[in-house]
DNA sequence: GCCAACGTTGGC
DNA sequence: GCCAACGTTGGC
């Protein structure tokens, strides 16, 4: 099994939305960043571990921890012209962009802060704190033990 | 709201 | 295929 770490805009998307959608279930849309898709099309399995991140909001950090759902799928909105996710480039035969189902597993009690990650000997190594600009992340177990730990 | 970091685009 | 210009992200 594979641990994530997966960013959203709490205004947007929250853990707390995610833990009130229909099965406690959403699919992961609008991820427009080549590297991310990667990740979710070729590495997520079922039932990998999540750490759901919030970003550009006032506490800043892991808000909570989710599960890989559903294998990728082509995301829907890359094809649906309304969509601020559109991508005109994109064909239903040759989908650019894919996405997995996420499923809500726990709110933590805190907010484990970039802060603290970047504090810490070992986690300040993590891709989130590094490459500030990536969505999806790999985190190895031990980085995931840390944080639990600390929680 | 600023601005550094960095991913993407497109001309050559 | 290089790289400058441009656009976006995201912490502060």
């Amino acid at each position: 099994m594979n641990y994530w770490l997966m960013k959203t805009e709490p205004d947007t998307f929250s853990i707390d939305d995610l833990n009130n959608s229909p099965k406690k279930t959403a699919p992961w849309e609008g991820v427009r960043n080549y590297q991310a898709r990667n990740y979710m099309r070729d590495e997520m399995k079922k039932g990998d571990l999540i750490f759901i991140y919030h970003s550009s909001c006032k506490e800043v950090g892991i808000a909570g921890l989710a599960s890989v759902a559903k294998t990728s799928y082509p995301d829907p909105t890359q094809f649906q012209k309304e969509s601020e996710y559109y991508d005109p480039k994109s064909t239903e035969d040759l989908p650019r962009w894919f996405m997995v189902d996420v499923k809500f597993e726990k709110k933590f009690d805190r907010i484990f802060s970039l802060q603290e990650m970047k504090e810490h000997p070992i986690l300040k190594e993590m891709f989130v704190a590094k490459r500030s600009r990536l969505s999806v992340t790999p985190v190895s177990k031990k980085e995931y033990e840390i944080i639990l730990k600390q929680l």
